[in-house]
DNA sequence: ATAATAATTGTTATATATACACTTATTAAA
DNA sequence: TTTAATAAGTGTATATATAACAATTATTAT
């Protein structure tokens, strides 16, 4: 059979689509863009694009997501291949999906306009073409999981941040309050946050304490234990 | 831009690699064979296969599956996608990894023989090709995350097991030992077993009483927060 | 000075996890 | 038939984690 083996083969397009989360506060969103090409030119879409025959789904996926966002370093984790033969109304495509965190602070107003993109809250996230309304509930599901043992929900958060904040994060992921007393002592115990000497004003006349993640702090813990909720 | 943004991609191939897990009562196995065709003809491989353009990934992994056993119906679960730019010497192949559970006992030493296929305990795996061990790597994690919390351990065993045959099982594949009598009191108290009037009597003078698991009883619990250890 | 608001803090009860060793059933050998 | 050997089966006490619950404090606007 030889390499004949590879040359027979053919017909299958390889993507990427990204879901990229943000939190506003209150609701965990998602951006979504109007697609700009055919087929279904102009409805609700994730962002995505072709794997480039000299890069690995992961390049691609930070290349899309850079396109979009004009940011680097972002926290992005592959979710699951989605590759339903009809999937994708215009031919044969298999989607690697991947899932991004981001700081909604950081995403530049002019870019959502260059792009005809928007965020949606997860409870308001319009039909969506092909199966990318699956790619959002898998990727959903996926976040709670890892929010769960990973110090990952800070990449949606400020570098700064005060506890009820996140608090509120946590709240908005799970779909569910928890208790403050609880859930301070908790984190706290963790030992991962530093308390600065600075309080946010906005939303309180009391204030609340600013915290920052300590990467440092957490990486000399043992990982495989770390029960965030 | 229309849809002659599908027609202009092209280059990649897309396969499947399947990571089959077996259990013998005393070791975690993985089932390999000795790769058939070039490049790195004669070394030892997973079983995979290219996706044809009439299948999801999913169907050429059952395919992919039921080539090496003949078994239909088992546990399978996608794993991840391996897409570095150079991980198959001949193309430019992704792979979409996934792992299978059967019980050895099921296995037909002829077909082993016909493919040249060998089991071959964890801690013993001989070199693999292209990232080959890194999947295998990648699919124990994944096994032991997920038995955690579903009860898929049950299918890598006969339908009958004796308990210190499941508690062989998870300390297999958390290697580590577990105490008998606190695994015995948390597996009963799940109340998914059934305890039969039979015994095994091959491995001790005693006889250990034989349990099937009761998927019906399984299925009626909140499974969201089962925890199996 | 007072009222209003959200942040901050502690205790108790309950459930879960861990550590630990003797008794029992059975068969092969004496 | 007794005895020895082997692995199965079983209970309790302690420590830790989780869950439920409300009063006090800091601050600013009135």
């Amino acid at each position: 059979m030889d390499i004949d083996k590879y040359k027979s083969q053919e017909g299958v397009l390889v993507a990427v689509d990204c879901i990229i989360f943000g939190f506003d506060g209150q609701q965990l969103q998602a951006l979504l863009i109007k697609r700009g090409f055919e087929p279904e030119k102009g409805k609700w879409s994730l962002m995505g694009g072709f794997v480039n025959p000299d890069e690995s789904t992961d390049d691609a996926a930070i290349r899309v997501l850079n396109q979009l966002t004009g940011m680097n370093n972002i926290y992005m984790e592959q979710l699951y291949c989605f590759s339903n033969v009809n999937r994708d109304a215009a031919g044969r495509v298999i989607s690697i999906a991947y899932f991004a965190l981001i700081n909604i602070g950081d995403y530049s107003d002019q870019l959502q306009q260059d792009h005809e993109a928007r965020w949606f809250p997860m409870d308001q996230i319009p039909n969506l073409i092909f199966d990318h309304q699956e790619m959002v509930a898998k990727a959903k599901e996926r976040l709670q999981q890892k929010v769960a043992n990973h110090p990952i929900g800070f990449e949606l958060l400020p570098e700064k941040f005060t506890l009820p904040q996140l608090q509120n994060l946590y709240e908005a992921i799970y779909e569910q309050s928890l208790d403050k007393r609880n859930f301070t002592r908790k984190i706290l115990a963790l030992g991962i946050l530093n308390k600065l000497n600075e309080k946010e004003k906005e939303s309180s006349r009391k204030g609340a304490f600013y915290f920052v993640f300590d990467k440092n702090k957490y990486n000399k813990l043992q990982h495989e234990g770390l029960k965030f909720l």
